[in-house]
DNA sequence: GGTGAAACTTCTAATAA
DNA sequence: TTATTAGAAGTTTCACC
């Protein structure tokens, strides 16, 4: 796989989907004064190299219900069982990422429920999967996102 | 503000944009039996009541050179210097998500650094904020996404 | 590499049901 | 609320720089 080199149309592109997927690729061209044309041959690009993976929609999960975050560190019984685990993780959805770890805990995750009480189902389901040894949970009471703007810029070199 | 109360329709074109922001409204309607201007009619709603905050790029950081992600623990000195340490995390860049937690730590941010040695000098600045005591660090070894498809199924019942 | 224009597709808002 | 429709707008391709 050939390295592939953004340069700085590229970057402010980026910059501009980042915020908002449906910006037309026509807006995109008039503020950067290049052709549509060129916009959707460089996203093609992009996209074929891989570094845009996709697009999703971000949801306000309170409003839909679901406001309660923790995170949960795991120990297993035994670290041979970490495959084993992570995969029975992955298919309970309120559990939204799922990291094998150094230090104290084997693998830990984040969690995403209704309310107190159906996250202590969750974890009572974690607990439950075999060769999980015992849990640490943390509520979250307050997330603060970062703008990923800000890391691409640094990516960017353009603070 | 009133409830705003999503159907079976609106479900289903959450799911279809989820996977992809830019999948044409027609294609929506196509598959849903429904014509282009209700889905745009509908769309325009869920982001009016908030539900749709927005959209933005997957993007492979990795191939962008940001292959290290850690958690690290906060304990603070005081927790009336939370607010003030939260707002100096979120200045930076490789701080992409930032909690106050119950438990142990006081506050606990999620890391994504180019390496160790660059993951080593976000620490350090983080430990030199003011009123941070001190910092326990979690080494990711491996991240895995879980669809958010999986929960929405489950927030519209159809798991 | 990029452009500009043509052909095609999609969006959006007004109207009608 | 939803559907239709038609003009406006956006996308994508391609011959040519």
């Amino acid at each position: 796989m050939a390295k592939f080199k953004l340069d700085e149309i590229d970057h402010q592109i980026l910059d501009m989907l980042i915020d908002n997927t449906r910006i037309p690729f026509t807006d995109i061209a008039k503020k950067l004064l290049i052709s549509a044309g060129t916009v959707h041959v460089r996203v093609k690009k992009m996209e074929d190299a891989g570094i845009i993976k996709g697009s999703s929609l971000k949801l306000d999960y309170n409003k839909l219900g679901y406001s309660f975050i923790a995170y949960v560190g795991i120990f297993l019984q035994n670290t041979s069982q970490t495959k084993f685990v992570l995969e029975r993780l992955n298919t309970i959805p309120y559990v939204t990422v799922a990291h094998i770890t150094t230090g104290k805990f084997n693998i830990f995750c984040k969690l995403r429920a209704k309310n107190t009480q159906h996250a202590k189902e969750v974890i009572f389901k974690i607990d439950d999967i075999d060769g999980v040894y015992r849990t640490e949970t943390m509520i979250s009471l307050e997330e603060s996102l970062n703008d990923k703007k800000r890391l691409m810029h640094d990516i960017f070199n353009r603070m």
